[in-house]
DNA sequence: TCTGGGGTCCTAGGACCC
DNA sequence: TCTGGGGTCCTAGGACCC
């Protein structure tokens, strides 16, 4: 079998630059774009990197941006979406498997293509010139070399020109003797302060770790992972997205809540968008959990955090239903005399519709259910997300994010003036 | 004043069973 | 004093990813 050729592409500082595809005037400006609620800083554009922390505060850095003329912008993932479903797109028609691994990367299979260093340069240059979006791409046996490929091609983007292939063990060691372990996929801060114990620092230092040791010390995914380094695949190219085992909707509210009705406003929202997310993968839900909780840094606080698991009397993708369930779990945990700040809502034991419940017996969803949503979901398609929602769900409520610094939906707003690809 | 939101997988430990 | 061994299932929590 010819050798593996897995390649990871990845949007340079993807949320800045879909920002700045559509302003052109901040092409050499430093960009930062900003989590819900304008919190903290999730995306930095090349310029910014200097000054600005990944996940700093955006109240703590007000002077540094004015400072340096940075611009920020609150993040606007109608937009963001939407420009990933083109890159993706463009991606797609020049491989033969495409894995989308997250909004801005995707791993691609090119075993057995001559010249896979050529085809990724190309692939660069036409995700640039059809989406405006700047990429990185790495290449190698396994996935896990891959990715450490792509970060040497961000490390060294002048030598390499975005493009790095490890084709041979002389650069492949080169790479892995240069890059500080916590650089691999999967060793994050605490096991690099593990591993440093061990003495193990850098990629090269894992890669020659022995595996069984690793995997009695940590763990198996550790021991696959250094296998990986080796060049050992562990990991397949998954190019069937799997449905989701949990389904999540939390967000912060805009301002501290106190009384009950406008958090179930909140929940009722969340629960509305789960639910709709659960239908999209065709799934239902026979748990919902919703916790609601008090800030957790401002020491002046009172904390307190709670949730609880509603069990549903049988699997349904129901709006109506998981927003009951949600409301009453709310009841039973919401206490008085607290500034909450934020609420969620976790769908749990998820099951393909269709899919054997293990019970002979057991209730199934009424075929109304299936009927309304089937409606709901179609008028939202067309007319936009919102559009028709239940009572409890508040068109602008008061707690709504905050985003001061939003940008517009260049691409999706239905009544915007033009439509990207609609010349 | 002000610190994201969405996931995955693995492990340890408790409850329970024979 | 000493206090089985083996198994399953479930949950909470840790660690990681983007």
């Amino acid at each position: 079998m010819a050798d593996r050729a897995i390649a990871l592409i990845d949007c340079n500082s993807f949320y800045a630059s879909c920002e700045r595809v559509f302003r052109p005037d901040l092409r050499r400006v430093p960009i930062v774009v900003l989590s819900n609620n304008d919190g903290c800083v999730i995306a930095r554009s090349a310029e910014a990197k200097p000054h600005v922390r990944m996940g700093e505060p955006y109240h703590k850095i007000r002077d540094v941006v004015r400072r340096h003329g940075i611009v920020a912008f609150s993040s606007n993932y109608a937009l963001y979406g939407d420009m990933s479903q083109r890159v993706m797109t463009v991606i797609e028609s020049m491989v033969p498997a495409l894995e989308v691994y997250s909004i801005d990367e995707a791993f691609a299979d090119l075993t057995g293509i001559s010249g896979p260093e050529q085809l990724a340069r190309q692939i660069r240059a036409q995700v640039l010139k059809q989406t405006g979006i700047p990429t990185g791409i790495g290449i190698g046996p396994t996935k896990t070399l891959a990715k450490l490929a792509n970060a040497a091609a961000k490390r060294w983007q002048q030598h390499t020109g975005g493009v790095v292939h490890l084709d041979t063990p002389e650069r492949r060691d080169w790479v892995l003797r240069k890059m500080p372990v916590d650089e691999v996929w999967g060793v994050g801060r605490r096991m690099k302060e593990h591993l440093a114990v061990a003495g193990i620092k850098t990629a090269w230092d894992l890669a020659q770790a022995d595996a069984w040791t690793l995997r009695k010390r940590h763990s198996v995914v550790l021991e696959k992972t250094a296998r990986e380094l080796r060049g050992v695949p562990c990991l397949d190219l998954e190019d069937e997205p799997q449905p989701k085992q949990e389904i999540c909707s939390s967000r912060a509210f805009g301002e501290r809540l106190h009384a009950i009705e406008p958090i179930r406003e909140a929940v009722a929202t969340y629960a509305a968008r789960a639910a709709e997310k659960l239908r999209a993968q065709g799934s239902l839900c026979k748990q919902v959990r919703v916790s609601i909780r008090t800030g957790m840094f401002n020491p002046n606080e009172a904390k307190f955090a709670k949730g609880i698991v509603c069990e549903l009397p049988f699997p349904s993708d129901d709006t109506r239903l998981i927003i009951k369930a949600a409301s009453q779990g709310l009841d039973a945990i919401y206490r008085t005399g607290y500034a909450y700040a934020k609420a969620e809502i976790l769908l749990m034991d998820l099951r393909q519709r269709g899919e054997f419940s293990g019970d002979l017996f057991a209730q199934e969803q009424p075929e109304s259910s299936e009927r309304v949503m089937g409606v709901l979901d179609q008028i939202n398609a067309r007319w936009g997300r919102g559009t028709l929602r239940p009572a409890r769900v508040p068109v602008t409520p008061g707690w709504g994010m905050r985003r001061e610094l939003l940008s517009p939906r260049y691409t999706t707003d239905w009544n915007g003036l033009w439509k990207v690809g609609c010349k």
